[in-house]
DNA sequence: AATGAATGAGAGTTCATTCAT
DNA sequence: AATGAATGAACTCTCATTCAT
């Protein structure tokens, strides 16, 4: 399954009015006839989706073979298109990396987002957004992997991706607080126990998510039940 | 401070049978009058420092370069021997890095070990080994890049390390659960268990550990209170 | 300051007819009621002030950046046009290259010519045409780099601007000569004397002129007189 | 012919200890017994053998195509080496062109020296230099276009090698000076005089010298006379 | 006539490993 | 056992030119 458009325009257009040379080219349009307009527009057209396949194929190269893998002589490959080519639409081969977390990462957000709507307990909002962290892992695959080697290979996007989930994992639990959750803890310890959760994911996923040959295993039952026993009465695990 | 020679002997030997072809060497005594002997141990002796010096010079260099930037050039340059050198004492560059963690992850082990011993309460096992951790990160500040960039660059060391710590981690959270703390998980939660709090170290390492240019920086207090909120009353943070 | 258009046109004329396929288009005239012929020459006006644009932009990119960085994109980019419109008005890069000296010489040439009019001794015609030259070179800060670069980087403009200012020069001191200066000098030795002569201004600039940032310096007036001592009395550079 | 070892050496070392890695490296020599001594000795000969191959192949090159057609492939596979083995002697292609007009220069200057020697009159002395100028070029004739381009594309050399032989210049003609010759010229007029007279050099190679095919021609007769009646009577040609 | 994306050959450089000495 | 020079495959990136629109 290729990438969802969607979620990669809304993010990628933010770093690449920073450090990438795409879409807003500096080319001055001296003409403004109907065709001229036509033309351009297909021609627009044409270069999201090879944009756009650049970005699919770097995705499934590096949930493949790892972002060190992952030269552009790959990625043009399989995007089917000339080497050259590449650099016509991302800065560097560093550029089109950073950007490639992020650009998931919304989509992850939405995925979660969705799993938790309607459900106004913290504990069973928690439960959701853990189990359906591991649903996205299985819907995009590649994720595992761009994910857990972003932070060495593509330290921009990481860092970016990480500001980002944080300071949403962040929002949402200062919002269950205020509902009245989380009774015992001060503002400054919120900000810790976001990583400690997203520590959780992350080494679990690292753990129990890596099947054979890409492949993406659900997680064992047992881990979320510790997590959750975890979560609900600490480390006695159990009520009194 | 260099390395200590006793923790590398002691893990080093393991991989070392899998991997590398170091240290029993095929030289089979052809004889056995004193002289020999004692020439001999005298040349071990000197192929051992020279070991050593690789092992921490190679050390030093992931510390501060990271795996990707530790080329047997550096490494060997730093440890002040020729670079054919080096494959006299290591199968390959890989097979060095994979040597690296464990190694000192068997340290760690004895440090937080250390740190624990006499302590009975469990909550309070947990907290003096969760300082333990970061205390052996200002202690051997290479190992918390070591560590964080292992799973990318050392697969086998990391998985090794890995297995280490977490069959340790086990048993002492299985002995806790005789003596009747955990009262609330099943036998197949312990493991999980023992991810999500060996989790937290490493995500906890990973955003508040590094400094500049090396250094480690301890760990602030809130990170503490909140991860010990989180173990003794769950999500709610305390208690009712 | 833009180039200055009549000059251009005059020089570039001839290397378009060898080398590149503008201006005289065959464009055969189907029809010649006076509309179409206005439209026509509209057309032309258009195309003669593109060609300009990439002209202009041209001499300023390789005053800044030499010949090696002047790409096509910057070329283009810098005259507001599209890429591939570069072709439609040269046959190559080179080609335009090529141009660039030749037209800047012609200016060159008048402004010296200008500079040299209504002096009679020869002495003193040369001393002008020296510090004219440094004029120049002031008013087109251009011309300085492309001048010094275009022996390597456009030979066949070189050569044709060499052959030009030679030409002149060599017509310059053959009517003096005629008027009784240079009477030591053979016929075939005028050629040389040219040679030497301009060997001075260009290695002179060389030296001298080129300041920080694109700027060009004024000689100083050491090398006036040291040169004007040579001309005038030869190496023991004064009388007796 | 192959380069001259010697001229080689002299000027190479210094830029060695600067800028490239070679010769001088961080080796800790742990061992002094006569086996090791030869050893290495035997190694740094043929270390210097393949230096100088990568020297001559250079200039070789360069004399032929230029230094843009002067590419790392080329000058590695005309030395019969590796191209990685390049990099064990110049830290970068750049690092070997700006060492090859230097090390020329040296050889030119020796030349010359030696063609001046014994003549006391200054003029005569200039004319044997000018002659052997073009002397060493059909000697070297590939340093006519090692020259002619090292302003551009070794500027760093060309630098250190304008330096050395207007110091030079500077020194013989301060000498002359104080022997009576050059009577009429002021001090801060010296070092313009040196820069005219390389400028003659100069271009005079680059006008009379360039044959075909690499060739190199000798100066016709006219130009060291017409060169030589200017240093004696000035731009009159003659006396009085 | 104008556009601008696509092309692909070729550039310099790195580095783990080998191997003759 | 120690040496360190040689290797060569693999990498990222540039840019003049083409050509469908």
């Amino acid at each position: 399954m290729p990438f969802d458009v969607r979620a990669v325009r809304v993010t990628v257009s933010a770093p690449q009015t920073m450090a990438s040379k795409t879409r807003t080219r500096n080319t001055a349009p001296k003409n403004s006839d109907s065709a001229h307009i036509a033309a351009r527009s297909r021609r627009q057209e044409k270069a999201d989706q090879v944009r756009l396949a650049l970005f699919d194929a770097a995705a499934r190269v590096v949930g493949k073979y790892g972002y060190a893998g992952a030269s552009v002589a790959r990625i043009t490959s399989l995007a089917g298109v000339a080497q050259g080519t590449f650099y016509n639409y991302f800065a560097s081969r560093q550029d089109l990396l950073d950007q490639l977390l992020p650009a998931m990462g919304e989509e992850m957000l939405a995925h979660i987002a969705a799993a938790v709507a309607g459900e106004t307990d913290e504990l069973a909002r928690e439960e959701r957004r853990f189990r359906a962290f591991f649903g996205f892992l299985r819907k995009r695959p590649a994720f595992l992997r761009i994910l857990n080697e972003a932070e060495l290979f593509a330290p921009r996007g990481f860092r970016q991706h990480f500001d980002n989930i944080a300071a949403d994992y962040r929002r949402a639990l200062e919002r269950a607080q205020r509902r009245g959750a989380l009774p015992g803890f001060e503002p400054d310890e919120i900000e810790p126990l976001v990583i400690l959760l997203m520590a959780a994911r992350s080494y679990a996923s690292l753990r129990y998510a890596y099947g054979t040959g890409g492949r993406v295993k659900a997680p064992p039952e047992s881990l979320i039940r510790a997590y959750m026993k975890l979560l609900r009465y600490g480390l006695k695990g159990g009520p009194a």
